[in-house]
RNA sequence: CGGGGUGUGGCGCAGGUGGAAGCGCGCGGCGUUUGGGACGCCGAGGUCGUAGGUUCAAGUCCUAUCACCCCGACCA
């Protein structure tokens, strides 16, 4: 096998795809457009799920699970949600070798499902707000796809909540979208900016969309996660009514929100290099990986010994450290491939180190060759928590530094269709989906998200030179 | 669905004008090795995507078909 990978920054593609499969995350399946998630792929997700389940428990949800297959008559209820759903349907016509009377849907979200059960569960205003969040498989009959960004079959999470009040359904929903933000930029490291969809990127059946926007390694922009404000819209479709406390019917407010293993594609492309993945300590399922170098068995047996130590305390500390004793292959190999699966922290025990009483640490988010360094092996608990979390740090910051370093300010539509072509431009929009449209169609990119709580001001859009008062980033996307 | 490309051991590939299926990596065994992708010897592994056709003879030529990948449109 060629053990180079492909060009990180000249095939960013092809190297997305070598990399997921060579650092053992995932592989394609027999079914196209399907993928298996190998073990080292699944505890990243699991890394994933619990920073995040974590926070939903946090602020009051609780984790409940609805059905696979829904009725294809529910997801007719609610019109523009059926016509945004409706190419994408796996549907199910056959069913113990007969024809169903109803086909059944299987569920490409569960707005549908979900509103058909809170309307019998909801009667008062005092069973409200009803805070619910599952953890599931979705399939949507994707036209192109690709492991972890876009797959037919994805898991993910996704939140349905209803409430009193529009306001309170507006909080929710900005609630999530910075629970969101914070998962990502504290755990996963990636710097995002987050912001409001715009009329034709959002959710089909939301009254408002927001989203979280990752920069990936080639300067295209990733959605890693929405959050809706469904209204009264869902609530309307399934009759999701409750009596308020002065005795009068009223239809819920909803949200729903989610964020799926696109996240794992999303850290593989915010911060992998040349050499491979490299993953924030927080989301790495190695931490640390202790590689033993001895030569004659006097010394396999010395170093050995010095390393058990080593690993034990470490995992007493908390540390996931796995040891490298694979007698199969050479130090130089076993660096080379954990840089390739991105363990932030590799330690080298030789010889040398046990008779200095110390130990050569090696970190990942250095270019290569300069991240080594000697720790006192009395240090050794302290020494790796705090590089850890240095790395982490580091990570963020790189990601944070490449990104603003891409993001312009067009003065004219000419300066902005140079912008989107290798990086994203932060411009003036009149919001009109119009002016969106033909932006897409000369660059072939679309709006990305227009933040909240953005400096007021007013300036001219940039495709119309109407007065507009928002700005919006534009971005190729994945 | 439009445009481009590829199908040959597990992976990456080579196989002008038809004439006994090869190479590298990986894999198994034995031995020597081990501080940035070690080496030697032996060995296992392929109905050349599929179906037709031309031919004494097809990986190679013709026709059809399927799958996958890349670039767009749909999308988390």
């Amino acid at each position: 096998m060629d053990q180079r990978l492909a060009s990180h920054s000249e095939d960013f593609s092809s190297w997305y795809n070598e990399i997921v499969q060579r650092a053992d995350l995932a592989d394609y399946s027999p079914v196209r457009g399907c993928m298996v998630i190998k073990p080292y792929g699944y505890e990243l997700w699991e890394a994933v799920k619990s920073g995040l389940d974590r926070r939903f428990k946090e602020t009051g949800h609780v984790n409940a699970y609805f059905p696979l297959f829904i009725p294809m008559s529910f997801l007719e209820k609610e019109s523009e949600h059926v016509e945004g759903f409706s190419p994408q349907l796996a549907v199910v016509t056959h069913g113990g070798g007969k024809e169903l009377e109803e086909p059944l849907v299987v569920r490409p979200t569960s707005e549908t499902i979900i509103g058909h059960m809170y309307a019998q569960w909801v009667h008062s205003y005092r069973d409200l707000p009803l805070l619910i969040n599952q953890w599931a498989n979705v399939v949507r009959w994707e036209l192109r796809t690709r492991l972890f960004l876009r797959t037919m079959e994805f898991l993910w999470q996704e939140g349905h909540t209803v409430h009193a009040t529009y306001q309170e359904a507006e909080e929710e929903t900005r609630r999530i979208l910075d629970l969101y933000a914070d998962f990502a930029i504290s755990d996963a490291a990636i710097p995002v900016v987050l912001g409001r969809k715009s009329e034709s990127e959002k959710f089909p059946g939301a009254l408002t969309s927001y989203s979280i926007e990752a920069m990936m390694g080639d300067k295209r922009a990733l959605q890693a996660g929405t959050s809706h404000n469904l209204g009264q819209n869902f609530a309307k479709a399934f009759d999701v009514t409750f009596l308020d406390e002065h005795n009068e019917t009223q239809y819920c407010w909803g949200t729903s929100w989610g964020v799926s293993t696109r996240m794992v594609g999303a850290i593989i492309m915010v911060h992998g290099d040349a050499q491979g993945l490299r993953l924030p300590p927080l989301m790495a399922p190695v931490q640390v990986v202790v590689v033993p170098i001895y030569r004659g068995g006097d010394e396999k047996n010395t170093v050995l010994e010095s390393v058990a130590a080593l690993v034990r305390e470490l995992k007493d500390a908390g540390v996931r450290v796995f040891l490298d004793q694979r007698e199969e292959y050479t130090p130089g190999w076993k660096f080379n491939d954990w840089e390739m699966r991105g363990v932030p922290l590799r330690i080298e025990v030789g010889p040398r180190e046990v008779a200095e009483q110390k130990l050569t640490c090696a970190r990942r988010d250095a270019p290569r060759g300069k991240g080594k360094r000697s720790v006192l092996r009395a240090e050794a608990k302290e020494e790796v928590v705090r590089l850890l979390a240095e790395i982490q740090q580091s990570l963020h910051d790189q990601a944070l530094a490449f990104r603003d370093s891409n993001i312009k300010e067009p003065k004219d539509y000419g300066e902005f269709k140079e912008i989107v072509q290798d990086g994203w431009a932060y411009a003036w929009w009149c919001g009109g989906t119009k002016c969106e449209a033909k932006i897409q169609e000369e660059t072939t990119a679309t709006s990305r998200c227009i933040p909240p709580d953005q400096e007021t001001g007013e300036g001219r859009c940039i495709y119309c030179g109407e007065k507009s008062s928002e700005r919006a980033y534009f971005a190729k996307a994945y």
